[in-house]
DNA sequence: CAACGGTAAATTGTTTACAATCCTCAATGA
DNA sequence: TCATTGAGGATTGTAAACAATTTACCGTTG
């Protein structure tokens, strides 16, 4: 047994702009913050016990996920979400995640195949008792594995400029209708098993109707303007 | 005539991370800082007068346009392009791409057609005297159209999150193969006559024609490995 | 009393200074 | 000879100070 034998995680401590970060969308998400409320940076700085550098820079993070909207010489603000975001959001995301499944269904590998498999079954044991963060969370592990596997690092990227986001929505309707806790497994297991006939074309069609169906359940929770 | 009917552009002047932004994109794309290239905060700075604050966050934007790479404790780091990354630049602009036409068709409108038509216009009048950058710019300035007409924020940040890498790209082809220059006008001309029509389905197709060309014209130019 | 102008406070943009981390390289010892 | 180690320099991460701009307030003016 040798020192190198071990496998260790680096330890690199996060810089504090990335815990900048998660606090605001933190606050942002739960409506501790409210709609076009403005970020003042020295006040979040002190609030953090950090210097206005990291805020800044986190600002521009939270900005590139579209949390937040910057001005020049005015500063950044929350964004006001609206439907038109919600339509924006998803359509987006069906775009990109078309792409996903297209190139996942041609690398699919009894390793992903498992740990699809593995957050299925943590699907199938959700019942009433779970938060809808929990089962946000989950929908979402899942669908992080198709980008994974898609191996491509700009598709990569743009899912995490807007997965902040659909985690967002997704806890506001998993909030407001528990009804859909359940619908997860069964919508998920299936994408599943079309994947595993490395049809491209197939899973296009079929993550086409399955985040059509999301949407639809979305759209449902908010209100027409 | 009243006050309220001048158009101004208001005159605020850009941040100086703006120019930092320009003036190492342009480095990059033109070769000065080769691959790999270990870019310097404070080397950077003193070169082009400022400090290292806006040097810091242009370096950020770098990096979300996928030209530069972080590493904390490290620096910024020149990407090093290859042919995954054409794939990659290619299958990502096909997919936002899509969703822009789709988007474009159903609102098209006379002032946009118009818009199309004077730039098809100056495609028409493109010949060997044409410097292969002028060329790219009259191709991307047509397709910004397209994304522009699409009125869809999020699509919109995510085309510029990928516009400098295909500007990038498309500079290499028409500087290697000028026969290319020629191929603009048509293929620009049918795309707007199939949008013409109004058809989402028929317009994603035919962007997935043009594109498809234009790839593999791409990466005929590029060396296999 | 609405519009204008000016001044001060508040806020962001930028610079400078300091702390933490990483890299280089020569000295050390097996 | 070669791997290891530690000191010093180089570089990034963070904080604090300064400059530029915007905003808010208020008295003035027509």
């Amino acid at each position: 047994m040798t020192v190198s034998s071990f496998e260790m995680a680096p330890v690199v401590q996060p810089a504090l702009s990335h815990n900048v970060v998660d606090a605001l969308r933190g606050m942002i998400s739960t409506g501790q913050l409210e709609q076009g409320e403005h970020l003042k940076e020295a006040e979040i700085a002190q609030a953090l016990g950090v210097s206005r550098g990291p805020v800044r820079e986190a600002l521009i993070q939270l900005a590139n996920e579209g949390f937040v909207e910057l001005r020049r010489h005015r500063g950044a603000f929350v964004v006001e979400l609206t439907r038109t975001d919600i339509i924006e959001v998803y359509t987006l995301r069906l775009a990109l995640e078309r792409l996903a499944v297209e190139r996942t269904a041609e690398r699919m590998t009894p390793e992903l195949l498992a740990e699809m498999d593995a957050v299925l079954e943590k699907m199938k044991r959700v019942d009433d008792g779970y938060e809808a963060q929990a089962v946000t969370r989950l929908d979402l592990e899942f669908h992080d594995l198709l980008y994974k596997a898609a191996d491509h690092r700009r598709l990569q990227s743009s899912w995490e400029h807007i997965r902040s986001q659909v985690e967002f929505f997704l806890n506001a309707r998993n909030d407001s209708f528990r009804d859909f806790l359940q619908v997860g497994y069964a919508e998920h297991a299936e994408l599943r098993d079309v994947l595993t006939q490395r049809n491209p074309e197939l899973a296009a069609k079929a993550i086409q109707s399955h985040l059509g169906g999301a949407y639809h359940r979305l759209l449902a929770t908010h209100p027409q303007q």
